[in-house]
DNA sequence: CCGGTATCGTTGCAATTGCAACGACATAGC
DNA sequence: GCTATGTCGTTGCAATTGCAACGATACCGG
């Protein structure tokens, strides 16, 4: 992943183990889920997302953002979610091309299944081994390149401002 | 992603950020490859790991474990690249059941064609927001939990030894 | 040497994804 | 009020993925 003599290498390494690290650990904890013959990890993201939103409900276009997918598949996750009951459409009041993806009780109560499965395998495939201080690094060097969507020429030498 | 107080919550802080993380910058990145006229990111890797190989050849159930793919999925992405000619099946001599990859010139040539782009990307969305000391201890971290395929039962208090 | 079992890569099939096009409605300018 | 343009969510279609089953060896025990 990375050249002779590149004064980029090092970040390239992290990229490398960032994209290796989320494959490899998310291949196990979904595993555990299907395992425990609970749905795919999105799910959880859909029901906590509007869970912890006022109302227990979200535009369709924000839930995408929050959990990052496209509109297109969010329309079709969202099928997914509603065919099982686990949330509903709801028209929205104030702009009637919009709609609200609104928790059910079936929903919430899923959401409550889920979890301590979830918990489980995130501590024991990834927070065992880390300190809460490593773990908050951890976050903040994430977090980090999120916030600007994309940072001017970066060129070779890797740090702009 | 997480509940009132939890002593695992700053874990899975770095969780969802883990996961966030490398769903939008990978998407942030593979937009740019695609806008390039480029294949997707995983076909470099292949590239990759096959150039750094001796002779410029993997058993296929090691380059699968190399990108943590699938083995069925490997033979997939396998048959795109061949069918490119960026790389060929070639029978493996020792053992009738295994073949080898091996990269081709063409492929060669396709992975020098691929990797400014991919690497500006990187140096782009990723690295230009992190010093090369940061994204060291980045790197760090994160291949940490992949070394200890599970842990022991890790528990409600995640520092395991 | 022979069956029993594991490994290697492939394949069928169903589910998911990505992309572009679409209909319905909102909003701005005239 | 009316057209031009943009946003919201959906849909068709092709490509990719995940999973289980399969044929072809390898390897182990007797």
């Amino acid at each position: 992943m990375n050249i002779p003599d590149d004064p980029l290498n090092t970040h390239v390494e992290a990229w490398a183990a960032l994209l290796r690290a989320q494959k490899v650990l998310t291949e196990r904890v979904q595993r555990e889920l299907a395992a425990a013959g609970l749905p795919p990890l999105e799910w959880y993201d859909v029901l906590y997302e509007l869970w912890r939103a006022p109302e227990r409900r979200l535009r369709f276009y924000e839930l995408g953002e929050r959990i990052a997918l496209s509109r297109s598949n969010l329309t079709r996750l969202v099928d997914r979610l509603e065919k099982e009951g686990l949330l509903a459409r709801e028209a929205c009041t104030g702009d009637r091309r919009g709609l609200y993806a609104v928790l059910t009780a079936a929903g919430e109560e899923a959401m409550r299944r889920i979890w301590p499965v979830y918990r489980e395998a995130i501590a024991r495939h990834f927070a065992a081994q880390l300190t809460p201080a490593e773990a908050a690094t951890l976050a903040g060097l994430l977090a980090r390149p999120l916030g600007a969507g994309t940072a001017g020429t970066a060129d070779t030498d890797a740090d702009a401002d």
